[in-house]
DNA sequence: TATATTTATGAAAACGGTTTCAAGCCATTG
DNA sequence: CAATGGCTTGAAACCGTTTTCATAAATATA
């Protein structure tokens, strides 16, 4: 298949350097002569050479590749988060390899094992299940960054928005809009992000002194399906209710489709709200209101910090703030 | 940061063997004394050893990465193909590597030196502008697999949709429900899977005497708002029409607002047919009639192509085929 | 039993770069 | 004018593997 590819030794050869002022001139790290700078690129041109990053990163020490690791492959934050970080490192001289770790710790560990074998130069995890300890220990080995994730000991490492918040901001703009039923579906329960946000709408509904009524709060899965069988599920308990907080877009399109099955209007009878903001949140009819998450500028923001680590600066992770996309499945309740 | 890094020859050292034989264990290539082959075994556990890839790439000749070039980042079709072909590598000895094209020539070539640099065993395209001849020249260098393209030449290498069939197919299933003013939302013209969309499209009309009427084509950009601009346009212009048929999802979720807005009843009033059956698509108001690629399982054939195609086997490329999920955007014309 | 073949093993040579080191050259300085 | 210092440069060592090659041991063959 390949023919015989041109080396360093070639250009050097070409150009009656050495092999060293070669590499000099191409990497820039020591002044060469003018006349010699010139043979050495006219070399490279006419001999269409293209260095081998295998062996510069075996020499040099820097593989100039960065793992990241995300979580099911296909899911909107994390892909997002995903995008961000692969738009980033375009243009610069890393190159990212992917990882999905399926929200599996033993998986998650094998990936990151794969990106270590590739002598990655830094390491973005988003999401997942890893203990902290484990964290701590890659954090001493490699440069590492940690998205949607908030772990103790690694603070300055960590970019996240604060899911408690999100909870309590989404149900506290149904609680003003004069909402007192309240249907929350939840995510996985596995998973802190649902567990935080589902806290936050707890502490709305007690700020407002509003009853906590577990019959009003389904556990789903992220997913569309689940956010149908949540409003199902509800309706067969018999429960009246004027407003949904699900705990991601899929979920609240879900639970759309099922209002929309019951004959239940939005938003004249059922406010609805999401979060995540997805592409198709805008699209929906009537377009949904969902909390935003930056989720591709939070990408591109852990590809920044990490070129800045790599460079031994100071890092500083924005907190991102999330807000909220009114739109018209929400409404003042009559 | 890096500790002292254990090499092969620690764990030769340790077992007190030479470095070839560890090298022999490791990778299976030649039979080794058991006792020898175990106490490597037990060297690597004890000391924890992590082979470095690049050596390995550098001097085995295979970098066991697979260059993976995708278009636009955050484009349904192209992102789920990409899924499927890193979820097809995951748990292979080969790492995925990612660039983007953004179906911009020039940018696409640079992202496959960026791949060539580091030594990729095989190279997947999925989509893109880069010419027939290029392609020829790479294919000549490396395994090269297209997804989403046709190039005569490269036919056994391109694992691609019939967009004609696919536009063909849409129009006649709006036709034999009855449609006879059929509003089509183009994809990017530029992009020859618009192009084949429309001729499927013209192709199907021509077939059921329906004279073309170029006010009821829009040229739209496979995104929500040019969706949402076809409609108004074609309301602008005074046209009455019974169906749309849209070149992807996003642009037929685009139409669907408009028409919301408008207060043009879907199915009842307006047929709607979008392409790609994206997740969202079962969760519109009403779930929405979609031609489905099998993009995902297209990534995964793709993959699983390479793979073979690295083990110098015979590859077949399945034609894929698409086929209507059939929802309740459509109904017959009254 | 002597010879031919096979098998397991280590030494050393790649692989294609980067980087250290010392030397050569030139200009500056006292 | 000799000595000092700064630049540019090439030779050689090194990065951590795989692989070739030769050797030594073990087995099969005559």
């Amino acid at each position: 298949m390949d023919p015989k590819k041109i080396t360093i030794q070639d250009i050097a050869d070409y150009a009656n350097v050495s092999k060293s002022t070669v590499s000099r001139v191409l990497n820039n790290t020591t002044p060469v002569n003018d006349k010699k700078r010139e043979a050495v690129l006219r070399a490279v041109k006419d001999l269409d050479f293209e260095p081998n990053s295998l062996a510069s990163g075996l020499a040099g020490g820097n593989s100039m590749i960065i793992g990241v690791q995300t979580q099911k492959i296909g899911s909107p934050f994390y892909d997002l988060v995903t995008r961000g970080v692969i738009h980033c490192l375009t243009d610069t001289r890393y190159s990212p390899i992917l990882v999905d770790g399926v929200w599996d710790k033993e998986i998650e560990l094998r990936g990151i094992d794969t990106l270590l074998r590739r002598q990655i130069d830094g390491l973005i995890i988003i999401g997942g299940d890893i203990e902290k300890e484990h964290l701590l220990r890659l954090a001493a080995k490699k440069p590492l960054l940690l998205v949607g994730r908030e772990v103790e000991g690694l603070q300055d490492r960590c970019l996240y928005v604060d899911n408690f918040d999100i909870g309590y901001q989404a149900t506290k703009f149904l609680i003003e809009l004069g909402h007192r039923k309240i249907v929350h579906i939840t995510g996985i329960k596995a998973h802190q992000d649902s567990v935080r946000r589902l806290n936050g709408y707890l502490h709305a509904l007690k700020e407002a002194n509003i009853p906590y009524d577990e019959d009003l709060v389904y556990e789903g899965a992220f997913d569309g399906p689940s956010g149908v069988k949540a409003i199902d599920t509800v309706i067969s308990r018999g429960k009246k209710f004027t407003a949904v907080f699900a705990a991601n877009d899929m979920s609240a399109f879900g639970a759309r489709l099922a209002l929309y099955r019951h004959g239940i209007d939005v938003p004249s009878e059922v406010s609805l709200i999401g979060i995540d903001d997805q592409t198709e949140a805008p699209y929906m009819t009537p377009p949904m209101t969902s909390v935003r998450q930056p989720a591709f500028k939070m990408g591109v923001a852990a590809g920044n910090a990490m070129l800045d680590l790599l460079m031994n600066k100071e890092i500083d992770l924005p907190k991102p703030s999330v807000q909220i996309s009114v739109r018209e499945s929400t409404a003042k309740a009559e």
